[in-house]
This record gives structure tokens, C-alpha cells and sequence, in this order.
DNA sequence: TTTGCTTTTTGATATTTGTCAAAAATTATT
DNA sequence: AATAATTTTTGACAAATATCAAAAAGCAAA
């Protein structure tokens, strides 16, 4: 918890009733590998904090498993396109690894904005920070070589490739695990 | 200005008071083709509602520009990532046509968001829809091909071939210019 | 440690898309 | 209307990546 609510008032400090509320929103769940957070057709109703653990959204496309995004220690997990409009995933969200979660549902989320507006403040800012990693992934992932992707994996985010199975990077750069284990025996 | 705040509007209801202080936020301004909103290096002190006309963001890549994105009649424009951040842009936004659009600056945005609770509140939720937006534009991207994004195109966004050079539309979709034409041959 | 299961690598080949150069078509300017 | 400038198309070829199949390596369970 004490992890949780340091990593909010990195994106806007708190006062002490708002960072209160805080604490008894969230509920601490535990799960093991492979569990699921969230399954294709299901609509996300709960936000989660990643404590502990590591977890890859994946959806189904000619009956491979699309890996599009992984999260790790202190990220916020859900599906946000589920979460925000309440219209089923076309997503799964699993666990790549035993987790410790912060759980806060969609109702709680709401109300916490209606009563605090300074965690709706903080949220609009987390926001501005999420949009513009993803604007940067984004733009990584069109203009960029599969061996300049896997460069770029390796410098900034190396435990990624440490604690994920191959096959899940691939698809997370959007190349075929063949062509990922060629470029990597180059290196 | 009647247009920009019915657009805003769509996002989420406002109060008389909050609707005064936008209408008293923004300044009109009319521009011409390839005439410059943001040049590369310089950080994004405005955001813009494009009332009538056509903007594209393009960067320079090895010497060629790189078309990421367009925006038309009814879309806010600025380069988010230096609006955001305050850091010097990498891109450039551009008038593809004469164009009539409402300014606002970020101190005027933050003084609103400070003042008028509900007006942070709208942007955080225009935010969650932009994000969402982003995210499918992302997979979209990275795991179709260069004729269904084309075909993507021609059925959800057909304006924008009409009104934009073929090769902005080319490097927008992240394929070249002559591929770009033989799909288009196809159909 | 042996056996079975999963993941990764390797080889051969096919497909997609890019690049360069030139021609054709379109648009703008005088 | 003629000329110039820009944009789009076409062709030939090269490069990057995907696909399929099989071997090798790694890991887990009995």
C-alpha cells in the first residue's frame, strides 16, 4: 500500500483526507501464474496496481496469441478500453508470474472523482504521462527497423526481456519470433 | 466559438460560469496554407480547435518528412507530447488548407483547470477518449496489413484521401508512397 | 536421470514492401 | 494556352520479414 499511494503522489501530491480515502478504496488481491485478470468478452470493472509481479494483454487473431502489452512492478493494469467505456474486452490479461495486486473497482474510481477533486487532478495528469508513452511506442513501432525495436528493448527495458517468455516479446514488437531469435543471435 | 463549445459539451455538461470563462479563454485566429502552427524545436505554448481547415504533424526522419498524423474541422491540435511536457517538439504542424481555428494557452488552460473544477473534469474524460483512440490507431498499426489499412481508411476516414496528398497519406499509414498507389490501383 | 513437454533456433523458401529512376498525370503559374 | 512545378504511377530490382517444417535446447515432472 505504502508503495501504491507513493507512486500516485508522484503524479500530484495529496492531502492527507484524499490520500485516506485512498487507502480504503483499494482492496490487496493475490494471484498465481496464468490466472486471468480480465477475459475477451468480459467488461473490465476493476482498475489494478501492480505490486509484485508481471503481467502481458494478449487478444486472439487467427488463432495466435497477439501479445500487446506487458506490465510489470508498479504499473497500473486494466483493460482501458474495457474500463473506460464498459463495453466488453476484446483483450485477455494475464499473469506472467505469481502477483500482488491493488484492486479498486470502476464505481469506486467514479466516486473518489466526485468527492476529491484533486484525485481526479492527479488522474488527469497520469493521463497526460500514459498518453504520451504511448504516442511514443507508437511512433517507435512505425518508423522502426525490428532490429532497432530490439535495440531499443534491450537498452530501456531489459528486465523485459529477462522475465518473458520470446515469443510474447515478438509479438509485442510486432515481429515474428523467428525473425526476433535471428536478430537477437546477432548481438 | 458557438461549435467549439458544443463540441466540449459532448465531453461533459458545463455551468453557465464555466462556459463564460472558455468563451472568454480562447482567441480566434485565421491561418493560411503551409503556414506553420509548431516548427520543430520550438515548445508548444497553445492548443488549438480547428473550426475549418485541415493540419498535418510531420517529422523529419533521414531526411524526409514522415506524416504522422492529420487533423480536421472539430479536432483539438497541438503537439501534446511538447504541450505536455514543456520540451522543445519534434514535430512540425502544418496547414494543409486555409484554416480558421480558436486558441487558448497553456497558462490559460491550467488557470481554468485551477478555477473550474469541471473543467479539468471534461478534459480528463476528452482525454480517456483520445487515449482510446491512440491505442486503436496503435494496434491498427502494428498488426495489420499496408491494403487493410488502406481499406480501413477509404471506409472509416474516406475525407481524408480526398483532401490530403497522396503521399501524407502514405507515410500516415506507415507504408511508402508507391505502395500506397499500387493498393489504391487494386481497387 | 530419464521422459515428455515447451521454447528457441535454424534452414529453405515465399511474400511483402521498399528503393530508385523515369514516365505520366495533375495542378499551378505566367 | 503554354510552361513549369508538383504529384502520382509504373517498372525493375533489392531488402526485410514471414512462413513452414524440423532440429536443438531448455525445463519440469515422475
Amino acid at each position: 500500500m505504502k508503495i501504491l499511494l507513493e507512486q500516485l503522489t508522484n503524479y500530484a501530491p495529496l492531502s492527507e483526507v484524499a490520500l485516506h480515502a485512498l487507502k480504503n478504496s483499494f482492496e490487496k488481491i493475490s494471484l498465481y501464474k496464468n490466472d486471468y485478470l480480465l477475459k475477451e468478452g468480459q467488461i473490465s470493472k476493476h482498475l489494478y496496481f501492480l505490486e509484485k509481479g508481471a503481467t502481458r494483454g494478449y487478444y486472439n487473431l487467427d488463432g495466435k496469441q497477439i501479445t500487446h502489452w506487458f506490465n510489470f512492478e508498479n504499473d497500473f493494469v486494466t483493460s482501458f478500453h474495457s474500463f473506460i467505456t464498459q463495453k466488453p474486452a476484446v483483450e485477455n490479461i494475464q499473469l506472467m508470474e505469481h502477483a500482488v495486486l491493488w484492486c479498486i473497482s470502476k464505481e469506486t474510481v467514479t466516486d473518489l472523482f466526485k468527492q476529491h477533486h484533486e484525485i481526479e487532478h492527479l488522474v488527469r495528469i497520469a493521463y497526460e504521462k500514459y498518453y504520451i508513452r504511448l504516442e511514443e511506442r507508437f511512433v517507435n513501432a512505425q518508423f522502426k527497423t525490428a532490429t532497432e525495436l530490439y535495440e531499443n528493448l534491450l537498452q530501456q527495458h531489459s528486465h523485459i526481456l529477462e522475465r518473458v517468455p520470446l515469443g510474447f516479446v515478438a509479438s509485442y514488437l510486432g515481429i515474428s519470433q523467428e525473425t526476433l531469435s535471428r536478430i537477437r543471435s546477432k548481438f
